[in-house]
DNA sequence: CGTCAGTTTGACACGAATCAAAGTGAGTGG
DNA sequence: CCACTCACTTTGATTCGTGTCAAACTGACG
């Protein structure tokens, strides 16, 4: 896993105790609730899965998709009840952590500590950049701009090895990713696909031109170190 | 300072030696700009300022605001380059803290160190809220939201004890927040104003009606349960 | 008194939402 | 094997919200 942090000695054995478990979720499972206050913390192991809120009323917001390596449940865990939803886009693996055992993580095992506090300060980049995205940008330059951002942190992660990245998503995602309606969203997409960036098929995008789509949203991509794997 | 945590013994010596000293800042000035690998890391001891992000065509897009006991720089410590910059709203005062010891910091200070996850996945809901926002509400929900949300966040740090708050920001800075035209914007609060909710004077927003602002973005506010203060 | 940043208003243009309808393909049951 | 359904994608017509352009107003400041 390349970029990925190696764990001390020292720090095994208690990543071992911590987790409890593996949980398996399908396809459109709903990992964590909105409101609810689990008892677990999670780490994905393979598979895609997003974020959301919702208004009372219906109107979806998805925040963030989380790929291998990314927590789940780190708000929870720090602060108390969720505040937000996860969704799994294909079937997942996850690892369980005990919540209630933070303190001991944060005492007994500095590096993991920093860990987290590394973990949640790349969300609040990417949440920055997404920010900036849905405040600015226009519909053309945030599809662009989604397309090329998952692409990158899929290649990040590791997958897509070679060259090929389908990416297991709906246009309604899309269309709740970007703040925009289902039908513009198609049109929007419709025209990337026509200028040879993306292709879209079954339930899934498949990215053709990362630099092309880079160049529309105007966006360099995400400047990533080292990355901790916990 | 009501909900805040209070330090334990063993940290008090060490967050005096953390502090390298105090900065101010007025109105206007960039505290931390795009790009730079500053060698501090500040905790904002009073005043208001904004986060924000541009676009190379100088699109800007505000992306949170700071009121004291929120922290400047978290990102560049963890992670290395500061990916957006700071500017003050108001005359500032700020700690300066040395980004090179915080692995001192969970070391030898677990509570510091959870602290600082506390304080990053705090920042993370106010994003993911800002970005509900953005996607899914209509421009006068946006900015009911946003004076709810400022109120909301000035009354938890301690500003505004009686009931009058004056929010020190000019309509271009909402403007640049909600993702909209500076017109358009001057239209919608006007509809605000209109309503009694909210007053514009000079360069400041006095909020009126709280609870009426919240009905109308359908906002529950912010749970916040205790609050590190570094 | 002039300048300048900020606020306000109206007219018009454009991008995105909504409405409507049809096409596609996977999965299901007759 | 063939209808049938259902989720998803596609397209066109129309409406509506927001951006853009233009101009004037206000108050602080030099």
């Amino acid at each position: 896993m390349p970029g990925f942090r190696e764990f001390s000695p020292a720090e095994l054995p208690f990543v071992a105790s911590f987790k409890t478990g593996e949980l398996l979720a399908d396809t459109g499972a709903t990992v964590l609730a909105e409101g609810v206050n689990s008892a677990h913390l999670y780490t994905l192991l393979s598979g895609w899965a997003f974020r959301y809120k919702t208004l009372p009323d219906g109107r979806r917001q998805i925040l963030n998709y989380l790929l291998p390596g990314d927590l789940l449940g780190l708000q929870g865990s720090v602060i108390g009840e969720m505040e937000h939803s996860v969704e799994a886009l294909s079937p997942l693996v996850l690892c369980v952590f005990q919540r209630n055992r933070m303190d001991e993580l944060f005492s007994n095992h500095p590096g993991l500590g920093f860990d987290l506090t590394w973990l949640a300060a790349s969300e609040e980049r990417m949440l920055d950049e997404h920010l900036l995205s849905l405040g600015r940008r226009t519909a053309m330059e945030r599809a662009a701009y989604l397309i090329a951002f998952l692409h990158q942190r899929a290649v990040s992660v590791g997958l897509s090895p070679t060259k090929q990245l389908f990416i297991p998503i709906t246009q309604q995602h899309v269309a709740d990713t970007l703040g925009l309606s289902i039908v513009h969203t198609n049109k929007t997409l419709r025209k990337l696909a026509d200028r040879q960036l993306i292709r879209w098929l079954d339930r899934s995008c498949e990215v053709l031109d990362v630099e092309g789509l880079m160049a529309l949203a105007d966006w360099d991509g995400l400047r990533e170190n080292r990355r901790p794997f916990i």
